[in-house]
DNA sequence: GTCTATACCCGGATAGAC
DNA sequence: GTCTATCCGGGTATAGAC
């Protein structure tokens, strides 16, 4: 006996994947009830819109990557424990942060009934790397550790079917902070 | 007096910059048509479609890239050589790789069209780094190295006002190289 | 080459029965 | 909670005059 909780569960579940796969704008409500085995019109006893899906989703993600933002004014936390706490931000969600980084259509939907935006987040992170009153190099080094602790941490949660593994994730922090660091460790 | 050849060439101009910052699928004709000065159904007198004027900003670059996946299994290039080739041709795209990279809706549009999918030369790419038999760790390498080599390079262009400096070339190869080199260089 | 007008379709969303 | 039926808007694309 289905329960509504359980299904809400259910379409989360669905759209997620179907998100990060297709993209937002990619996937049709249709595409959602079509996996889920019912109707359109049965999602929306459950979701009233299509954006309230996805911000079910990013609502639990984006609060932890605010509280690490709001930490950062306050423990000024090294780019070690920043990158690492970013693969871990990254593996958490699950493939989402795609989704936001990616789709450029997303953000004006969901960007109203937060805090902050995604974009100032990052740009928040890359000060925090880059220091205060950074070079065009030292700008390019934060950016492209970013880079490299997203697309590596996907690719390892893919590798391992869905679960990041510790050598993984100390292979993706060692990188990471190799671009940092121009000097030879 | 405007000549045909002319509009042609501004339709893709003020494309490419629409599609790279709001994404093919959020990049509406009538967008396109307003900055262009003119009405949708004007843009149907040069391009058969949305879909078209996609093709023509991507030809070249897909071909560029295609002509460096065909050289890969001939002269076996190094890691430096490749990536610095990577630089280049992201660096050409005027930040249309970022279209195909994150709308998956785009593929299916244009893969007809084209002898190899991007996600098969991306994919070659990262064969050709990380080598034969490449470990987990190996894999994560060459995926971090070129996605600093993506991301770095769009940032620079944004930097410098859309052209590639020589100082930040070299900043980000360095950096795509120490990702891939666990020792220290 | 560009216009006005319009056809067409698809996706999101609602109404109301069951 | 899920259905059938339907509305509505926006986006692509076409017809035909100028």
């Amino acid at each position: 006996m289905r329960k509504a909780a359980d299904t809400r569960t259910r379409i989360l579940d669905i759209s997620a994947e179907l998100f990060a796969r297709k993209g937002f704008t990619g996937t049709s409500i249709s595409d959602i009830a079509g996996e889920l085995g019912t109707t359109t019109a049965a999602l929306y006893y459950h979701f009233p819109s299509k954006a309230d899906i996805l911000a079910g989703l990013l609502a639990e993600p984006l609060e932890a990557y605010g509280r690490v933002i709001d930490d950062l004014g306050v423990s000024h936390p090294s780019a070690e424990s920043l990158l690492s706490t970013m693969i871990d931000l990254t593996a958490g969600a699950r493939g989402l942060g795609q989704i936001i980084d990616r789709d450029p259509a997303v953000l004006p939907l969901i960007e109203q009934q937060l805090p902050r935006t995604s974009a100032e987040m990052q740009e928040a992170v890359i000060a925090a790397l880059a220091g205060p009153d950074p070079s065009r190099a030292g700008l390019l080094r934060a950016q492209g550790a970013l880079a490299v602790v997203k697309q590596a941490t996907l690719v390892a949660l893919e590798l391992a079917g869905g679960s990041l593994q510790p050598e993984d994730r100390a292979e993706i922090l060692a990188a990471a902070l190799r671009v940092m660091n121009p000097e030879s460790p």
